[in-house]
DNA sequence: CGACGTGCCGCAATCGATTGTAGCGGCGAC
DNA sequence: GTCGCCGCTACAATCGATTGCGGCACGTCG
């Protein structure tokens, strides 16, 4: 068992003492080694096949080249490309990820949290973050390498990759009004997330701009970003106004059951009723019909929280405070084949 | 900067030895400390918010408490579920997962399992094993606690936990044939894969034995598990035999693929031909048809690998050969709306 | 010829926690 | 009365690598 190569192993095959091997073997510090000690050294490694000890060097450095990333739930398709863009970025930097899943339970995500901290991660990202949370001021206030993605905390400075939903959404409404549309709904995501909200008072704006008919009849919030919900909303819609010819659905699943619920009232997705989503998840470009929806960088969100956090980390922890941006991704419009003009 | 606590700082407060505190803060041997001594110890703790020092604690013990998880491609569908699965059993055990991403990069491979075991984790679960592979056998050779998921070795003894995919074929076979098929085709998937494989073979001895229209021109390989190779394959069937009413496809891609050569043909599904998939893929219960499909129980599949990775680094790691189980999943067939009686 | 610099390398401390062993006081048994 | 044991705690070694510091040898310059 105890056929582990240490650093001392290697030192003494190539004659030399572990802290000259240690030196030979780091980049770094090599410099100081004589070049034909380099060389013994580097040649006895092989020879030993000698592997570092990460945690040994961990212990000493302060610096595991580990980080944290949190997610609510990886079975929901907007995350797996967040995480492997992270793991991408910081992989290349030679970082390992420790993930973890929350299901939205708050007591998980501080134990959570707290274990990756135990594990000495040089860096965090959360996919979690509320709105306004204890836990990010904390962390905050113990000068934690922190990127915020995907959500962002609205009291305290932290650096943050979002999507620009604003913009998303004005995308959408542009689209629809450009069809012809004057009468459209919009199916509004839960007032409890950041998204949902932005979304809605997007929708509202955008429309006012467009001088599509503003009628708050025409807004109608699904309690949760599901198929189910997004039906029940879609149905109220229709059957406030009748006359309505397009919806703006907070997200792709909305999407999907404003579908259902134009099917339930006899109406033809887009003749009768044209639908934009948002996400553009996997798979809804095999749709009948392929649905027109806002494509959300999610990927590129991952790259660009893993650059910040390699930022963070660089710096010294304990010099100016750190200049904590958000930085919005825009967003993009993919035309398919639920958006068309109005019958009229 | 330098405001953590340590286990002397604890010490200190409760006015006893170093070593006592770790003893009395560790549950396992808290029984040799002194009931009053305990309770000192972790009053102390608890005021100075003592947190252990994980990576410390991995050097002197040799156990990180972490274990490595590596997947192919965490945009697949198909592996999250599986992740999760893992995170809930062992999280819940006290563990943490490092994740990596090879993109189906043999060399990232590498690296990726060099760098997890430098990082000493205490047991491996692979999703990327190869049918051969070195890699499993080197792992194999220096007792790496390890556990494959979802593919296996075939030459070496390693614990794995796949799906049941004879079982998985004979109910999509099963059913096609109960509901009337005589001619029935597959688009297979790449031979190079194992579940490829498999299937196909699979695929020719239910036919047999359910008295189907044996042809070798049924079969068609497709090169990727995609919807493009799919529809492909299903073209040249469909132009080899016209006759043939329905498609057992190796997965939902590749049946989503059939959808969209049926179409071409100018082919209703599952009026002129029913098609089946493999795998239960989200969101193919909202395609137009609904997909029938095979539902492999990914989640679970997680989660017996971590039941049988904690078994495996429980044991003590020189001791007898382990049992090298490989435990088979049973799928289920999920009937929806893309098959049905022939025509004629 | 001696002082000093420079290039290389070894010594030992250190990171924070765990653990084998030794020590210490008190009690019971012979 | 003394010995041994028991319950509890302290000491110190240890895990493996990193790093400040000091020292040695050699070369150069005053």
């Amino acid at each position: 068992m105890n056929d582990r190569v240490t650093l001392r192993d290697v030192a003494r095959e190539a004659g030399v003492h572990a802290s000259t091997a240690s030196r030979a073997l780091n980049p770094e510090t090599r410099g100081v080694v004589s070049e034909t000690t380099v060389h013994r050294v580097l040649e006895a490694a092989r020879r030993l096949s000698y592997r570092p000890h990460a945690v040994a060097r961990g212990l000493r450095t302060n610096r595991t080249m580990t980080v944290g990333m949190v997610v609510p739930d990886l079975e929901n398709p907007l995350f797996p490309p967040i995480v492997r863009g992270v793991e991408a970025e910081l992989g290349g930097a030679g970082y390992s990820i420790l993930v973890g899943n929350t299901d939205n339970d708050a007591e998980r995500l501080r134990t959570m949290v707290a274990s990756l901290l135990a594990h000495q991660v040089d860096g965090l990202i959360l996919a979690t973050a509320a709105a306004h949370d204890d836990l990010v001021d904390e962390l905050v206030e113990r000068r934690v390498a922190l990127v915020l993605v995907n959500r962002f905390a609205e009291d305290v400075p932290t650096s943050a990759v979002v999507g620009d939903d604003r913009a998303g959404i004005e995308l959408a409404v542009a689209h629809i009004a450009s069809l012809g549309h004057r009468v459209v709904g919009h199916v509004a995501g839960p007032g409890v997330l950041s998204t949902g909200r932005v979304r809605a008072k997007t929708f509202l704006e955008a429309a006012i701009r467009h001088r599509l008919d503003v009628d708050p009849g025409l807004v109608e919030e699904a309690g949760w970003f599901q198929v189910e919900p997004g039906r029940h909303a879609c149905l109220a819609l229709l059957d406030r106004r009748p006359d309505m010819t397009a919806v703006v659905a907070a997200n792709d699943l909305l999407a999907l059951g404003c579908y259902a619920a134009a099917a339930q009232r006899g109406r033809h997705v887009p003749q009768d009723l044209s639908v934009t989503g948002y996400n553009d998840m996997p798979f809804v470009d095999l749709m009948e019909p392929a649905l027109t929806t806002i494509c959300v960088p999610y990927r590129e969100m991952g790259h660009v929280a893993g650059v910040s956090l390699l930022e963070l980390m660089r710096r010294n922890p304990d010099l100016p405070s750190p200049p904590a941006e958000t930085i919005r991704l825009t967003p993009s419009l993919t035309v398919r084949a639920s958006t068309a003009p109005p019958r009229s």
